[in-house]
DNA sequence: ATAACTGCAAAACATTTGCATACAG
DNA sequence: CTGTATGCAAATGTTTTGCAGTTAT
């Protein structure tokens, strides 16, 4: 039973956006939430799911897939389209807002957040003419350790 | 026997590419590369491959992702996934370096170019001790004609 | 010659779907 | 009760792979 800061704040948002879309507030559906909060970092649908039957959880695959969509409708969970061919997915209420570093050789994965991406936001979203919801912003590149060898 | 501007320049390249690296200078490999010159905008493997083998040109799945690599390897190419499960591709020589605009209602996809990105690769690749070698950036939003309804 | 490439079809992979059963509202 | 959600396994769609035959160098 174990428990994560703001459990309840987050399983209330949880709660409220299935109460607005008619949708029932199933024991799989919550065990997967918690499941997600109590994870740092990214994840995909894989591996969470290991992680839950491991636990003995009870869910299916296509249960993991339903309600990850439905995290991430209300924005407690962000899916991102790295590179390869599966989703990764990552927790995001109460989280900072932030973009990514990669090194293409070894894999790994910094966070970062400059905000001249605000100002380029406003700024296309203007010329365009567009109202914008979300951004994607990846840099690829080699680390230290890997430039060295 | 269609043509491009640039056409020998771009097989140059590619054909240098292939001498570097012991690879063979066959000719499905330039009928693939001018049919991607051809086309304008993104395209995916399939529909590439749709096109070749309508023209008469016989080329087998294998080998048009085979060459896509090769392309990529040597910045002919550059590989986008943006929200869906399949990549999207784009000729990128001679083009200008640009980020995604995209209409989460429509898909409309636009093309933007700000050069604040370039103080964010500097300044985070100088942070992190990174060599940056590309970055992507989508904003996704609402169009005027999506926001309308 | 001979190592690399091609086409084909099968395999692999993540994700989705159909349907019978279970259960939240 | 009744419509949704679930679990399972089969289906899907994209990309990769194995192999026998072909070809560039």
């Amino acid at each position: 039973m174990s428990v994560f800061p703001q459990q309840a704040e987050v399983r209330e948002v949880f709660a409220q956006h299935l109460r607005d879309n008619n949708q029932r507030q199933t024991p799989e559906r919550f065990s997967i939430l918690d499941e997600v909060y109590e994870t740092d970092g990214h994840f995909d649908a894989e591996s969470l799911l290991k992680k839950l039957v491991e636990k003995g959880v009870g869910v299916s695959r296509a249960t993991v897939y339903n309600t990850l969509d439905l995290l991430v409708e209300c924005d407690l969970v962000v899916r991102h389209q790295f590179g390869g061919k599966h989703a990764k997915y990552e927790r995001a209420y109460a989280y900072w807002q932030h973009d990514h570093l990669i090194c293409e050789q070894c894999g790994e994965v910094l966070e970062f957040c400059d905000p001249r991406l605000q100002g380029v936001r406003d700024m296309v979203g203007g010329i365009y003419d567009f109202e914008i919801r979300r951004h994607a912003l990846t840099l690829y590149g080699l680390c230290r350790r890997c430039r060295g060898r």
